[in-house]
RNA sequence: GCCCGGAUGGCGGAAUCGGCAGACGCGGCGGACUCAAAAUCCGCUGUCCGAGAGGGCGUGCGGGUUCGAGUCCCGCUCCGGGCACCA
């Protein structure tokens, strides 16, 4: 042994970042080798170790996977991961056979883009990528079981979202069962004849119909299908996109290329057929009402009623419009189509109507015509505004703001209650995607109907009476609406709405929806209806990097599904992975695979059912050539997680329901699924919407035993950091700032401070890797649980990390000598104070745990160990009921530190599945508790009594306090509330 | 525009039920140890008045309910998020 000069001499064994990595390392080295993690399945592959756990309670705790970027992580990516392993820890150690794994949502379009630069193949960056990650998690310490760390790209995967994909091809939704059902139900009850062709869309009977007009009238029930639909079409980026994927002011997200609506055709999934199930089982998730909320407001469910008007001049036409409000109809003055409606050319006249239509106008006001019918037939205005309609980007939309437009087509329709005479105009503002793309306008309660008639000269007859504070707020009279300077769509009274057989005058405006439905009904002019806003899902991109669709096109042009056997369909080798870009809105789409011209034309002898007439040889036929969006891959993860290694199945039955099955520990009703699910909330809706319907679809069909696939979802906040600009407004590195006297420089320049996310543009980033350098993993996962409360985004400061830095080291010093690297932990008596602190700590922690509110927990555990450090200085050891105790209550949340005090405390095992310690309830009773004396609410002195006083007890001992007795000399004392083990109150005037 | 969520010391935050506001940590101030510094340990730290004892004020703003309000109610302001012609 040296002798260590005493300048510069630290102890051997001292807590700072060199030994926290050794230790790490280790750790994280011997869970891998003795396999900590690895959670048994109760069947199959993973089964091995399974007779152990088998006492324990499943649990599966997940976290929303990421995409693995080339950029890597920084210090707000893991703040979830942490939290979920936390919890993950916590519930090892009490009891659970906890299952927590990593993979990766890998196919999407960052490594495609890539790869188009580079010319690399997307695979091996995504590889790379997904390296480098996993080396970066691995150094926090995650639990996770790796075996089950699936990526979405790989061949493995897919065949699988393939698989399902088929599943809902080959499946229909049965209204009246509720549910979706498989395709060859439906053929069956064609053939049967239990359900009608003709009735359902055919037009004639199921065995009159021909091959081809059979798969069109099953193509129609598919819940994947093929159909032109306004799509979002970005030519600048080759692709269609997402709506998500196109920013506020109508441009690519990516790129900032300008985005259109265009009908193109294009997969969709038929979600809107689940909209009723998605929302009324929102009811059974444990997630936070905001989230429910925005999923409601997103699948927009809104009831009102049907209600046909006949066309003027077409007694065989009739337009169906849907309304809220029904209440409304005698003030409906023109009405309004889509200009994609169907209907449109049909009643649209060769000539303008030339005589008096209405009260206020005997020839059509000029600007019914407007620009467009200027001095052309009404079929040449409707034309030339579709034109002007379906040009217009969503740049255009966006900028003009909600400036009404549109044109009168010529012709009328005959409102039902009154027989009036309305003229029928298409604007843009009705969209064909709702409702049934067709309103009746009441301007006088509608705020855009009343633009719009502004705007054109259109009638606005009042029916609803305001209430008076409206009246007089905007200075104006209820049944004269000219004068009015916006729509009262609000509730009211009825006025001015009865004809022969029925009135809703004098009604309120429930009472009149009520009744004007009734006589609808009646009179077969009208149904109560539902409609929703959510629409069915886009599911086909011009991409290379995503999931080849299982389909084949026959020289008829319908889809056939590929039979199982024929899966995976591997992804061809392409050398150029960019789609056709143009600056041409008219430019139609050519994704990269129409290019493998090898891959596309393929020869197949394909058994096709009797009744579609394809089976039967070889014959050719050509791949589809979009792929699937990226969301696929991440529709059905928490599956595979289930079961990775599974050939046979996409998850063993017994597995799934080990794992997913629904049971609260209250035993109150539940949807099932994954215990726990983690993840930012930019996923409220779309991910999350995608998921639940494929888990539904994939319930209905017998492959799952949940309802819902999340019963519990937990929004983890954001890490933001500070950024700072200098002079000219050019971000400087924030980690070269620095603050003087509440201002911040630059070395001697004043710099601005600015507040947001972490990211590379800002020059703020904090890397993972930066923080183990300094203080170690362990105090990472500390300090990010200690910021604040895991669902609030916060503020991240990095000198703020030495105070759970030296909460280790103190912890490390109060149980082994820094000198000789031994434990100075006694088996000695611990005195009462110390044992009630730990009971309470226990307690506490337990509870925060559960609740994930790991900062307060943190906060417990520090009071513990500043505790144990004055014990420690009085008695040259800690008590060994307090040493392990605190050491496995530290364990979920910095795991690497307690498993080697837990090791150098003489344990040979991993502490991973130690009992968690468990308060003793005879070192929580108090006898004796101190509690506040209020005169008139103010604190003005404390007493303690015995927890079991009772008021009259309490009162006297409250006056038998010297200050509070002074305060109560010669003053009357009118009241006195006494709340046992709380306060005494003194009221005195 | 509509719908959510939030606002507490210099900073991050705590306060499960209407009952001691500010736990815990950072920062700051003071002290011990040291030749000195670092590290460590101890004390103080909402704010104003006061030498002190003590007192006033205090949870974004204005009202209200209550013996008592950060917490409940009404009306605002600001910040963050979602939706945005959905009839």
């Amino acid at each position: 042994m040296t002798e260590t000069p005493a300048s510069d001499r630290t102890p051997r064994a001292r807590y700072d970042a060199a030994l926290a990595t050794s230790i790490e390392r280790a750790w994280q080295d011997r869970w891998e080798a003795e396999r900590t993690f690895w959670a048994p399945n109760p069947e199959g592959g993973l089964a091995e170790g399974f007779d152990a756990m088998a006492q324990r309670t499943p649990l599966y705790v997940l976290d929303m996977f990421p995409y693995p970027s080339g950029a890597g992580l920084h210090v707000g990516h893991p703040l979830g991961y942490i939290g979920t392993d936390v919890y993950a820890r916590y519930r090892r150690m009490t009891g659970c056979n906890v299952l927590h794994a990593m993979g990766y949502d890998a196919f999407g379009l960052p490594a495609e883009q890539y790869a188009v630069q580079t010319g690399q193949h997307p695979r091996v960056t995504t590889e790379a990528n997904i390296a480098n990650m996993q080396r970066q998690l691995r150094a926090l310490g995650l639990g996770h079981d790796p075996r089950r760390g699936v990526a979405t790209t790989d061949v493995g995967y897919y065949r699988w979202t393939q698989w399902i994909f088929l599943q809902i091809f080959n499946a229909w939704y049965d209204d009246t069962a509720e549910r979706a059902r498989p395709i060859v139900d439906l053929v069956a009850e064609f053939e049967a004849g239990t359900r009608d062709a003709a009735a359902h869309g055919a037009g004639i009977a199921w065995s009159d119909l021909d091959d081809l007009g059979r798969r069109r009238l099953v193509d129609s029930f598919r819940l994947a299908y093929v159909a032109e639909a306004p799509v979002n079409w970005c030519p600048g980026l080759g692709t269609v996109l997402a709506n998500e994927e196109v920013t506020a002011d109508g441009r690519s997200e990516r790129g900032n290329f300008p985005v259109f609506r265009r009908p193109l055709k294009q997969w969709m999934m038929r979600i809107t057929a689940y909209a009723e199930r998605l929302l009324a089982d929102l009811d059974l998730l444990d997630w936070t009402d905001s989230i429910k909320l925005m999923q409601r407001n997103w699948i927009g469910r809104s009831t009102g009623a049907e209600v046909t008007f006949g066309v003027a001049g077409h007694e065989d036409l009739g337009i169906t419009v849907f309304t809220t409000r029904p209440d409304t109809l005698f003030g409906a003055t023109y009405m309004v189509l889509a200009p994609e409606h169907p209907l449109v050319d049909a009643i649209t006249p060769v000539e303008w109507p030339g005589a008096q239509f209405d009260a206020q106008h005997s020839e059509i006001p000029v600007a019914w015509r407007g620009i467009f019918g200027d001095g052309v037939p009404p079929a040449a205005a409707v034309r030339s505004y579709r034109e002007f309609a379906a040009r217009k980007s969503e740049l255009e939309r966006q900028a003009e703001g909600h400036v009404k437009t549109g044109v009168f087509t010529g012709a009328f329709a005959i409102n039902p209650v009154n027989g009036a005479r309305i003229p029928v105009f298409i604007a843009d503002y009705v969209l064909m995607g709702y409702g049934t793309g067709a309103i009746m306008a009441v301007p006088a309660h509608d705020d855009r109907d009343f633009a719009f008639a502004r705007e054109f000269d259109l009638a606005i007859i009042p029916v609803v009476r305001p209430d008076d504070a409206w009246l007089s707020g905007h200075g104006v009279a209820a049944d004269d609406a000219s004068e009015w300077s916006e729509a009262f769509t609000g509730v009211g009274v009825a006025m001015g709405s009865a004809n022969e057989g029925v009135t809703l005058d004098g009604l309120d405006t429930p009472a009149a929806k009520a009744a004007i439905a009734e006589w609808l009904a009646a009179e077969g002019l009208g149904t109560p209806t539902t409609t929703f806003k959510l629409r069915d899902w886009l599911f086909s991109r011009q991409r290379y990097w995503g999931e080849p669709f299982p389909i084949v096109f026959d020289d008829t042009g319908l889809p056939i599904a590929l039979p199982e056997s024929a899966l995976p369909v591997e992804l061809p080798e392409v050398s150029d992975f960019a789609p056709r870009t143009s600056d041409d809105p008219d430019a139609l789409p050519e994704p990269p695979l129409a290019r493998a011209e090898d891959w596309v034309e393929v020869t197949l002898d394909l058994a096709g059912p009797a009744w579609a007439g394809y089976g039967g040889g070889p014959r050719t036929f050509r791949r589809e050539v979009n792929t699937m969006p990226q969301w696929a891959g991440s529709c059905w993860y928490y599956l595979r997680y289930l079961d990775p290694e599974n050939d046979d199945a996409l998850v063993a039955a017994g597995v799934e329901r080990y794992w997913m099955d629904g049971v609260r520990a209250d035993g109150s009703p539940a949807a099932g699924g994954v215990d726990l699910y983690v993840g930012g909330v930019e996923h409220a809706v779309l991910h999350l919407l995608y998921a639940r319907f494929w888990h539904k679809v994939l319930f209905d069909l017998g492959h799952v035993s949940t309802v819902e696939p999340f019963q519990r979802l937990f929004n983890q906040g954001y890490i933001q950091a500070y950024a700072y600009t200098d002079q000219r407004g050019v971000y400087v590195e924030a980690a070269d700032v620095v603050e003087r006297d509440g201002a911040w420089f630059l070395g001697d320049e004043p710099v601005n401070r600015e507040y947001g996310k972490m990211g590379k543009s800002l020059r703020n980033v904090v890397t993972p890797d930066d923080i183990y350098t300094e203080y170690g993993a362990d105090t990472l996962r500390l300090y990010e649980m200690f910021m604040g409360p895991l669902d609030a985004s916060r503020p991240w400061n990095t000198t703020d990390i030495v105070g759970v830095h030296r909460f280790l080291q103190r912890l490390w010093r109060n149980l082994v000598d820094e000198d000789s690297g031994e434990v100075h932990v006694a088996d000695l008596p611990a005195d009462d104070d110390t044992l009630r602190l730990l009971h309470r700590t226990i307690d506490a922690v337990r509870g925060d745990m559960e609740g994930m509110s790991f900062n307060t927990a943190i906060a417990r555990l520090f009071e513990l160990n500043n505790h144990l450090t004055q014990v420690v200085a009085a008695t040259g050891a800690a008590p060994r009921v307090v040493a392990e105790a605190i050491t496995l209550m530290v364990a979920p949340l910095a795991p690497h530190i307690a498993e080697e005090l837990w090791s150098r405390m003489g344990h040979p095992a991993s502490l991973a599945y130690e009992p968690f310690p468990a308060a003793d309830p005879a070192f929580l009773v108090v006898d004796a508790v101190e509690v506040p004396v209020q005169v008139n609410g103010k604190v003005r002195g404390r007493i303690t009594v015995p927890v079991e006083a009772d008021p009259a007890a309490l009162e006297a001992a409250a006056r038998a306090d010297e200050r509070v007795a002074a305060l109560l000399e010669g003053a009357t004392v009118r009241k006195v509330i006494a709340v046992p083990g709380r306060l005494v109150n003194f009221v005195i005037g």
